[in-house]
DNA sequence: TACACTAATAACCCATAAGTCAGTAAATTC
DNA sequence: GAATTTACTGACTTATGGGTTATTAGTGTA
């Protein structure tokens, strides 16, 4: 390479010249968001990397979301919560018994969330909670509240149908959530530490136990 | 209060004069950090933070320990990895049978290390190894690997007692540690986030249903 | 009381990361 | 094609936190 043409002006011509593309952007932008809180925890996720992962600078992040907080805030919007009025929708005008409701809903949350990026959120919550008060706020009221609500529906619908019996509705939910939860704090687990991996042959064995091994569809790879 | 009195040095007079107490100090700052660490999380911890509850100046802390990595790492051996020695004489002069030294050994792992504050590095690790790459290695060889080592021999030692028949000793190691290490990340998630308190009662069933429930003592209150 | 030794401190340095803003350039309008 | 709008940038501010060091002061000895 000639001396008057600098590696910068080489690498400035490859890279794309800065594009205006508004639709784009917050998508683009909550994508990458995605991926590194999943990948590094919320703390340690840093809205610069963010942004040169989404191809844009820092200052347009912050165009589109006003702090690094509402920026997770919206990633748990477009990802989890965001999916309950769908699935409110279709519990309204479901046919079929409570037996098939629960094996479709606990398909769909495999698919829609458990199987997905997504899944590490609540297993960074879970970790991180203690530092960030309002995020814990934040997520009961938008996630851990509403499902707990579209769970308690299905039981009150069995038992209207006469097709469960009146079971506390805690321990309905509790019964329900438990082996989801587990499966998705086992599966961002295993990556972590040493220490998961010593659990993993045991820990599926007490998820089967449990009863998640019918739940869950048989596409589940735990390994 | 007269205004020639300013408040500063009444504090001053109340706060114990600077000592010199190089005994008593590194086992104070330990103490000290093992709270901020399981209650916080090793990067949510500040070094600075620790001295002021260990009651020194953050120099004092660098004067003991040479980084706050190294202090972690002495928490850890001083709190776990430091208890294994005093287990493998304990199990050269053992007594009895393998049920007898099974149940020994998980009821002293609960008092000396599940039952206490230490219970928390397990998940602390879960949480963060992801980030800091030095002390997975760290935790893996001082910790995971001497356990596994501790258990296979007890093992191995009902096998030539003919007391158990020759398991998968993978398997076997397995069996052992997975409750245990469930039981911790149990108890320090629930505290932490909304979404492990819909656990309980479920995850609880579970450990019970692994065998948890006998292998450790019924002093166990995870509620 | 004087002196030596060293535990302890507080002010400092420096790197990092959240958030800001004045300026730049791509689109759009006339 | 000149004027206007606005998506976008990168250098800046500010705060924080790990680590360092010059100085202070407690303690033991003569």
């Amino acid at each position: 390479m000639p001396s008057h043409c600098p590696l910068s002006k080489v690498i400035h011509a490859v890279a794309a010249k800065r594009e205006r593309r508004k639709q784009a952007r917050p998508g683009e932008l909550l994508g990458a968001a995605l991926d590194l809180f999943v990948e590094k925890g919320y703390a340690a996720t840093h809205v610069e990397e963010v942004a040169r992962r989404a191809g844009v600078s820092k200052g347009t992040l912050f165009l589109y979301f006003s702090s690094k907080e509402e920026l997770f805030k919206a990633v748990v919007r477009e990802n989890i919560s965001g999916r309950f009025a769908e699935w409110s929708e279709e519990l309204k005008t479901f046919e079929g018994n409570s037996e098939e409701l629960l094996r479709y809903c606990m398909s769909s949350w495999w698919e829609r969330i458990g199987n997905t990026r997504a899944s590490g959120i609540p297993k960074l919550m879970m970790s991180e909670a203690g530092n960030f008060p309002e995020l814990v706020r934040f997520f009961q009221k938008e996630v851990v509240q509403p499902g707990n609500d579209l769970i308690q529906r299905i039981l009150q619908r069995g038992v209207d149908l006469g097709e469960l019996r009146a079971i506390d509705p805690v321990y309905g939910i509790y019964s329900i959530l438990a082996p989801m939860v587990f499966l998705n704090m086992w599966k961002h687990g295993q990556g972590a530490c040493g220490a998961a991996r010593w659990a993993r042959k045991g820990l599926y064995a007490q998820a089967k136990c449990a009863g998640a091994g019918q739940a869950v569809p048989a596409s589940v790879q735990v390994d």
